[in-house]
DNA sequence: CGTATTTGACCTGCGC
DNA sequence: GCGCAGGTCAAATACG
C-alpha cells in the first residue's frame, strides 16, 4: 500500500504545507468535496513516534524540525487532508521508495506538493471570494428587507399615512443603492435587483425570490400612495455641501465626470455639472461651484439617488440627500418658511449657535444645505451639551420639517455618538486653537474642515448622525425602534434631547 | 487609442 | 411669444 511508503521521513516536510492548508480551508466556507483519501492518519502517527522523539504538542517553534512532526500529527488527528494531497502523496511516497537520489527526488516531491498547494490555494482563494460576494449580497438583501417589513409593519399599525409610507421607500433607497428613483430609474433597478436575485443558488433564489415577491407587493402598495408629482420632487432634492476647499471638488466617495460647465449668474465663477460614473446608467449628478463671496468655499450640490452600491464616503451623502427629500416632502412641509416645528434635528442642530443648518423648500428644489466652513463652537461641543450639534449653517429660509430617514435608522447603530464627537472635536479643537491665538492662520481650520469632509469615516459619521437624528426625532412612526440593538446614538440622541 | 474634459449649441422652464 | 437662466448634449480637444 502507498501508506507504507508515507513512513519515509521526508514525509513530515511535505505534508506541512498540507496541513496548513486544510486547517485554512477548516475556517471557511467549505470548499468542493476532494475525493476520499488513501493516506491513513495513524499510521503516520506511530511513524512518528516510531523514528523520532515524543512530540512536544505544545512546541511553540513552528520553525523547529519537531514541527513537522507537530503539524503532521495535528493534521492527522483532525483527519483533513485532502484527496487531492493524497494523490499528490501517492505519487511522492511512491518516487522516495524508487529513486536513486533521495535529494533528487525530494525537491521534486515538495516542488510537485508546492505546486499542486499552489493550485489549490488559487481555487480555495476563488471559492472565498464567491462566497464573499454571496454573503455581501444576501446582508444586503437581508437588512432592506427586514427594516422594509419593519417599516410595514408600523405602516399597518398606524393608519399607513402618506409620511408612514414614504419612509420604507427611503429606506430601500438607500440601503440598496437607491433603488426607488422615482421614473425610469426605478423600473431598471428593480429589474437590476431582480437579477441580483436570480444570480443567486437555487435554493437562494427561492427564498429571496419569495422575499422579494412579498416586499414588492409591499412597496408597490406603498407606491400607490406617493405621486409622480412627489416622487418627481423627491428625486430632485438636492444636498448641498460647503466646504473649504482649494481642489476643484470635495473627495466624497464616488467617481464623477464632468459633463458641463456654466456660467451662472450673479457668481463670478463658473458652475460644474458631474455625474456619477460609479455605474452606468447613475441618476446621481452633482453641481459644483465656487462661493461668490468666499472662492475658497467650494459648495456642492448632489441630486438624485445613487442606483448601485456606495462606498461609506458616497453613502453618506445619498443618505443625506435622501434624508433631504423625505424631510421636506413630509406632511409639514408645508409650514415652508415657518419656524421650526418640533422637530429633533431642528432644536438639535439649530440650538448651535452658529447655526449651521438649513433645509429649505423655498428654492426651485428642496436643498439640505451643510456648512463645513463655519466653525462650531466648543462649548457646545462638549460632553454633556446637546448631541450631534453638527455645524450647520443657515443661509435660505428655515425649513425644517422632519421626516426620517429609513437607513439613517438603521445604520445609526452603526456609528456611535463618540465616533461623532471625536470629529467634532478635532473641529473644535482646531477652533479653539485658532480662537486661543495659538494658529491664527485660518488655513489651519480650513484644512481641518478639508480634511473632516475629505475622510470618508467622517462622511460616514456624519450622515450617519444625521439620520440618526433625523429618524430619533420623528416619534410618530415609531421608526426608533428598527435597530435590534436598540440602545444606539439615536436613542441616546433622544434621550439627550 | 481610449477616456476624460472642454465648450458651444440646444432644450426646457419660467417670468414678463 | 419672447427673453433669460439653468441644465444637458455632443463634437472637439486634451491627456495618459
Amino acid at each position: 500500500m502507498a501508506s507504507g511508503l508515507s513512513f519515509d521521513s521526508d514525509h513530515n516536510t511535505l505534508l506541512f504545507p498540507l496541513s496548513t492548508t486544510t486547517a485554512f480551508m477548516d475556517n471557511h466556507p467549505p470548499p468542493p468535496p476532494p475525493p476520499p483519501t488513501t493516506i491513513q492518519f495513524p499510521i503516520n502517527l506511530n511513524c512518528n513516534r516510531d523514528h523520532h522523539q515524543p512530540i512536544d504538542f505544545f512546541a511553540s517553534d513552528h520553525k523547529s524540525p519537531g514541527v513537522t512532526q507537530l503539524d503532521h500529527n495535528i493534521n492527522t488527528g483532525l483527519h483533513l487532508v485532502t484527496g487531492n494531497t493524497s494523490s499528490d502523496q501517492s505519487i511522492v511516497d511512491h518516487d522516495d521508495e524508487t529513486s536513486p537520489n533521495p535529494e533528487d527526488k525530494r525537491d521534486k516531491n515538495k516542488l510537485a506538493v508546492a505546486k499542486a498547494e499552489l493550485g489549490r490555494m488559487i481555487n480555495e482563494n476563488q471559492q472565498l471570494k464567491e462566497v464573499l460576494s454571496q454573503v455581501t449580497v444576501k446582508y444586503n438583501a437581508l437588512q432592506s428587507h427586514f427594516a422594509t417589513m419593519m417599516q410595514q409593519n408600523q405602516a399597518n399599525e398606524g393608519g399607513g399615512g402618506g409620511e408612514d409610507m414614504i419612509a420604507p421607500r427611503s429606506f430601500m433607497d438607500l440601503s440598496l443603492g437607491a433603488l426607488v428613483e422615482g421614473d425610469e430609474n426605478s423600473q431598471s433597478s428593480e429589474e437590476g435587483r431582480r437579477s441580483d436575485e436570480q444570480s443567486r443558488s437555487p435554493e437562494e433564489s427561492h427564498e429571496q425570490a419569495n422575499k422579494v415577491q412579498r416586499l414588492n407587493s409591499l412597496k408597490n402598495s406603498a407606491s400607490n400612495n406617493i405621486d409622480q408629482a412627489t416622487e418627481a420632487t423627491i428625486r430632485k432634492a438636492r444636498v448641498s455641501v460647503r466646504a473649504r476647499s482649494e481642489a476643484p471638488t470635495i473627495a466624497d466617495g464616488c467617481q464623477w465626470r464632468k459633463y458641463g460647465q456654466k456660467m451662472a449668474k450673479g457668481n463670478p465663477c463658473p458652475r460644474a455639472y458631474y455625474r456619477c460614473t460609479m455605474a452606468t446608467g447613475c441618476p446621481v449628478r452633482k453641481q459644483v461651484q465656487r462661493c461668490a463671496e468666499d472662492r475658497t468655499i467650494l459648495i456642492t450640490t448632489y441630486e438624485g439617488n445613487h442606483n448601485h452600491p456606495l462606498p461609506p464616503a458616497a453613502m453618506a451623502l445619498a443618505s443625506t440627500t435622501s434624508s433631504a427629500a423625505r424631510m421636506l416632502l413630509s406632511g409639514s412641509m408645508p409650514s415652508a418658511d415657518g419656524l421650526m416645528n418640533s422637530n429633533f434635528l431642528g432644536r438639535t442642530f439649530l440650538s448651535c449657535s452658529s447655526s449651521m443648518a438649513t433645509i429649505s423648500a423655498s428654492a426651485p428644489f428642496p436643498t439640505v444645505s451643510l456648512d463645513l466652513t463655519q466653525t462650531p463652537d466648543p462649548l457646545q461641543l462638549q460632553r454633556g451639551g446637546a448631541p450631534f450639534q453638527i455645524p450647520f449653517m443657515n443661509h435660505q429660509n428655515q425649513n425644517f420639517t422632519g421626516q426620517n430617514n429609513g437607513l439613517g435608522l438603521y445604520n445609526q447603530s452603526k456609528f456611535s455618538g463618540l465616533q461623532m464627537s471625536q470629529y467634532l472635536e478635532a473641529a473644535a479643537g482646531a477652533s479653539a486653537s485658532l480662537q486661543h491665538g495659538s494658529s491664527p492662520s485660518s488655513a489651519a481650520l480650513a484644512d481641518t474642515v478639508t480634511a473632516l469632509a475629505a475622510d470618508p469615516k467622517f462622511s460616514a459619521v456624519l450622515a450617519a448622525a444625521i439620520s440618526s437624528v433625523l429618524g430619533g426625532g420623528n416619534t410618530n412612526n415609531g421608526n426608533s425602534n428598527i435597530n435590534g440593538s436598540a440602545t444606539t446614538t439615536s436613542d441616546n440622541s433622544n434621550g439627550n434631547n
